[in-house]
DNA sequence: TGGCCTCCATACGGTTTCGTATGGATAAGT
DNA sequence: ACTTATCCATACGAAACCGTATGGAGGCCA
């Protein structure tokens, strides 16, 4: 759990070990002190890189933001058919655990973090809801017309992610192969 | 918030509250002082009723698994066929917000708290495997032989509620409609 | 009415965390 | 080498919460 005690850190390493800690141990592990201990420091060098603690998450959310779009659409084979980059994309959500953040899985103790914090359940829609548009272009010019059909593939990768389901690609395969 | 105070708290009250904190605000919510104000009294209530906070929390977990799974299997119509029943099984869970805890989003937040109590996570794997021990069975019976159907369904229903999603129903059907 | 039992209010010490203040350590520049 | 800016360690008061102790309020029954 400790690292290795690094010279100096920067505010990135505070919010990189916020997004380890958030996705081991659930938001209640977002304090000042426990990541410091994580980190092998204290938490003087917190204060000084953040003003106080909601400065320091709201910093964690926009990173999120900002990053887990583009991360994961822009690992797509750009020279596939619409009908490949769907599937790719489907493949990888589903058997993923993000590995812009070292390969663990964010996505659930982020939208626990959404249950108690009003600006990251924002941020979560924002992130939804973008997402959703991005399949549903991706359906369309794959020719998938029915409405439902990337609120489906979503809400089953949410739901593989949720479960951590080693199988959870056959079932994503099953799915994509029904439509 | 603040309930009415009624004259006087069972057990059951407490664990009650329980379930709407922990839906409502997270597992961060589930502190006996908090919960006191929430009921309009004092913990000195909560220690009467229970010898700690483990021992409320171990109460909670145990409640909920003794009534999560029969919950929703008991209101199933037994004289539909078994594809019927399997629909019906489907579409509740696409569209519940577990009607035995007054409407309320329960399991979303029980996943995030089993990100930080192991005893939580262990209740949900228990749950998990139940649950899709009784999904493999209404598939068998209703002729779907696909070994990922039961996952992929479950999943669905999880992601389904993680996003809290009005229009899940369909994507429930529009998946149910491929199978 | 008196006694008893159940349930709750209040006060207290101990622990944890927050945020600040202040001085020390270290690297970089001149 | 001396200065300066950057970064961290430590100590402190304030606040929140836990669990306990103790007394009181309110039913129930003789």
């Amino acid at each position: 759990m400790t690292e290795k005690p690094r010279s100096r850190l920067s505010a990135e390493d505070w919010l990189m070990a916020g997004f380890r800690a958030l996705a081991d141990h659930g938001p209640s592990a977002l304090r000042a002190e426990a990541l410091a201990r994580n980190l092998g420091t204290t938490k003087g060098s917190f204060y000084w890189h953040f003003k106080d603690l909601p400065d320091y998450l709201s910093k964690l959310i926009a990173l999120w933001e900002t990053r887990a779009f583009t991360d994961i659409l822009s690992s797509l084979d750009p020279d596939l058919p619409p009908r490949g980059r769907l599937e790719q994309l489907c493949l990888l959500a589903a058997g993923c655990r993000d590995p812009s953040y070292g390969g663990i899985a964010l996505e659930p103790a982020l939208r626990a973090w959404a249950l108690s914090a009003a600006d990251v359940a924002d941020a979560l829609r924002r992130m939804d809801a973008r997402r959703l548009d991005a399949l549903a272009d991706l359906c369309a010019k794959a020719g998938i017309t029915d409405p439902a059909a990337p609120r489906a593939l979503y809400a089953l990768a949410v739901g593989i992610e949720a479960l951590n389901d080693d199988e959870g690609i056959e079932a994503m395969r099953l799915v994509l192969r029904g439509l």
